[in-house]
DNA sequence: AATCTTATTGATAATTAATTTCAATAAACA
DNA sequence: TGTTTATTGAAATTAATTATCAATAAGATT
């Protein structure tokens, strides 16, 4: 099911500020800011205020059609969610994040984890940083 | 190494509001946002400035004293960092958050990412969600 | 296609969070 | 005990987020 069945099967509308921001959140190879995503838009011209860009990042992270990633320093910006279960790498040079399923290398962990702690767990938060394919050759060329 | 000689040792001060913010941090129970410092030490009467609760955390986050911890909804808080490689599980219902150990159970995830996604991986973070004994023991008592 | 209803928008104001500035203070050391 | 200077607190500044409200337009109805 695409965003736009899910939204109007909920009774909210497919506006154009809400499609320009799954526009760019779609296209986009690294999580943005909601800062950044209006920076975008404008860029582009295809104006939206900026309140709009914070209520829709609002609206679809709660729907889960968009959702929150954290890059380096803690920043947290937003992704076009992906089917099913995943979580994220990001690049820490380029930003560029990609996904990998992960739910079965954890469950052992957190068996682990309810044993050693006697917590019930109910969620977690998973990503891995570090250097994605390009930026690994960019440092291989810099050293020769 | 206790974090008073770490601080000495690089050449800054022990000064009364380190102490303090320290202080506090080493007996919460669970991740606290500058503000809530803030406020934790104004009502202790331990008086201090805002922005020095801000520069600390800073500070002492810069040198791996102090460590971030993310909370349900994307607030950041800080806990006295323990020594070696550790995570946090946090209760959802009482935020009290306790470290378990994890490294050796990731690495196996790790290598897997990193074939599948050609990614090196030279970082992670990781948090756990749940609920603490006390809290589900709360949750059976309510449903008798 | 025109009309109606009302969710949604944009602009602005208000709020909240975080950072900077700088004179005054107090750690650390001689 | 005095000197040096990193650090502090208070206030100003900047940045980020949320609330307000009249105007707009999405979607349903005719």
């Amino acid at each position: 099911m695409n965003w736009q069945k899910q939204l109007s099967d909920l009774g909210f509308r497919v506006s154009a500020p809400r499609k320009r921001v799954m526009a760019v959140l779609e296209s986009a190879q690294q999580p943005l800011t909601p800062l950044e995503l209006h920076q975008t838009l404008l860029r582009d011209h295809k104006a939206i205020g900026l309140a709009s860009v914070y209520r829709t990042l609002g609206l679809l992270s709660a729907l889960g059609i968009v959702e929150v990633v954290y890059r380096s320093k803690g920043e947290m910006g937003y992704m076009a969610a992906a089917q099913g279960h995943h979580h994220h790498i990001l690049c820490q040079e380029c930003q560029r994040a990609v996904e990998f399923s992960g739910l079965e290398d954890l469950s052992e962990l957190i068996d682990h984890v309810e044993n050693q702690t006697h917590y019930q767990v109910r969620d977690h938060l998973l990503q891995l940083y570090g250097l994605c394919p390009e930026c690994q050759s960019k440092h291989a060329d810099e050293k020769e």
